[in-house]
Order: C-alpha cells, then sequence, then structure tokens
DNA sequence: ACGGGGATCGGCT
DNA sequence: GCCGATCCCCGTA
C-alpha cells in the first residue's frame, strides 16, 4: 500500500518549462520499490537539458535509438550510458520536444544498507555524490530508460519533505566543454551530496 | 580540500 | 576511430 506521501508527483508537474522542473526538483524525493524491500533518496542536485537552441543536450542533433525517450512526454525516465556509467534524467514538457533535467546528486534517506551493497566500496558521501553513483545506489540501470515516472509503482518521484529552510544555489552545468554555458545547474547550499562546486558561478 | 590523469565502452561520424 | 551530461586514485597542501 502507497502512503499519501509517498504519492507520485502528477503530470502536469513535469509538463512545465525544463528551468522550472529542474529548480522545483530539488528536495523532491525519488523512491525505488522492489522485492529488495524501498530505496528512498531526497534530489539535492539537477542540471536542465533544453530542446532547441541548447547545444550540450543529447536532443540537440535529433532523435536516435539511444535519446527516443528524451522525446517522450514528460514524467518519462531517460536513461543513458557514458563511460561505462548511467546517469538518470527526467524528461520534461509536452512529447517530442526533446527536453529534460539530469539527476546529478541525491541524499540516501532510507533503504542504505542496500544502496552501499549496490554501490560497492566507497565512502558515506561517495555512496550518491555524482549522477552515475546516484543512479547506481538507487538500482536504476538502463532499463528503466522509457518509464512512466508518473506510475507510483517501482520507481516514482513524490514530494519530499519542504526545502523552505535551506538555500538554493545556481551555475554553470558541469563537464560542458561547447557552447556558452548558462546557469542551468541547481542545488541545495552546503549539502554534501552536491558533486560539483558550491560557488555560484556568473556570466 | 582540490586538481590532474587514466580507465572505460557505447553511440555516433 | 573519436569522444563524452563520469568515476576513482593518487599527487600536492
Amino acid at each position: 500500500m502507497i502512503l499519501v506521501t509517498h504519492a507520485p508527483l502528477a503530470r502536469s508537474f513535469f509538463l512545465r518549462d525544463t528551468i522550472s522542473v529542474a529548480r522545483d526538483l530539488l528536495g523532491k524525493t525519488i523512491i525505488r520499490n522492489s522485492r529488495e524491500g524501498m530505496l528512498r533518496a531526497r534530489i539535492v542536485e539537477t542540471e536542465a537539458y533544453l530542446s532547441s537552441g541548447d547545444e550540450a543536450s543529447h536532443s540537440a542533433r535529433g532523435k536516435t535509438q539511444r535519446n527516443a525517450s528524451m522525446f517522450a512526454r514528460g514524467g518519462t525516465a531517460y536513461v543513458y550510458t557514458i563511460h561505462a556509467r548511467c546517469c538518470f534524467n527526467v524528461v520534461t514538457e509536452e512529447a517530442d520536444k526533446g527536453c529534460a533535467v539530469l539527476v546529478r546528486a541525491v541524499e540516501p534517506l532510507s533503504g542504505v544498507e542496500r544502496m552501499r551493497a549496490l554501490r560497492g566500496l566507497c565512502s558515506d558521501r561517495d555512496l550518491t555524490r555524482g549522477p552515475a553513483r546516484s543512479c547506481e545506489a538507487l538500482g536504476i540501470g538502463l532499463s528503466w530508460d522509457g518509464w512512466d515516472l508518473t506510475s507510483g509503482r517501482r520507481l516514482w518521484v513524490c514530494q519530499g519533505d519542504s526545502l523552505s529552510a535551506v538555500e538554493l544555489g545556481n551555475s554553470v552545468r558541469i563537464g560542458i566543454s561547447r557552447s556558452q554555458e548558462l546557469l542551468y545547474r541547481f542545488f541545495v547550499k552546503n549539502n554534501r551530496f552536491v558533486s560539483g562546486p558550491q560557488r555560484l558561478n556568473h556570466v
């Protein structure tokens, strides 16, 4: 039985503009439910990837087999591999636009022992500090590409605790070399799981 | 705490 | 072949 507080975010949340979704996902909870038990983690760092004019986005050169789910409607999971690792994205806006939010870091809430088993030997901080580490700790592999995150089963996103007491920061995206970078990265300030620099960058 | 370099492999030109 | 929305380890402070 799903508790009220674990109710999935509605489709309408993901259909909004990508920048707003990237910012508003901070503090939300990712839930991964399986026979092994429930894993819960709080989103503390995100990046927005837009459709038109964003050279750094996987969708910049159109639809391919790899990025196909990025062109699904908002609320769909987009999981891709890079450097032999997986990264988890939440698709935003209407279908065929090709925009998404990358989840760059989460803070473990429950099921920490299982996360440790999934990650292998590492420090507590490195359990979920970074997009691929977060993915591995939550048991999110390539097979989750295209999953409907509003279904409220197996893998979804729910409201989580209010973020009113914490401070938010933004900066340029990490690891992007091409194109003029804008402040498309959002993070919870002073959270130890945030993967990049905490200072604000200015363009 | 921070930075540099190597590992690694699937997708794309 | 090339290259990346990365990670990990090993230098320096």
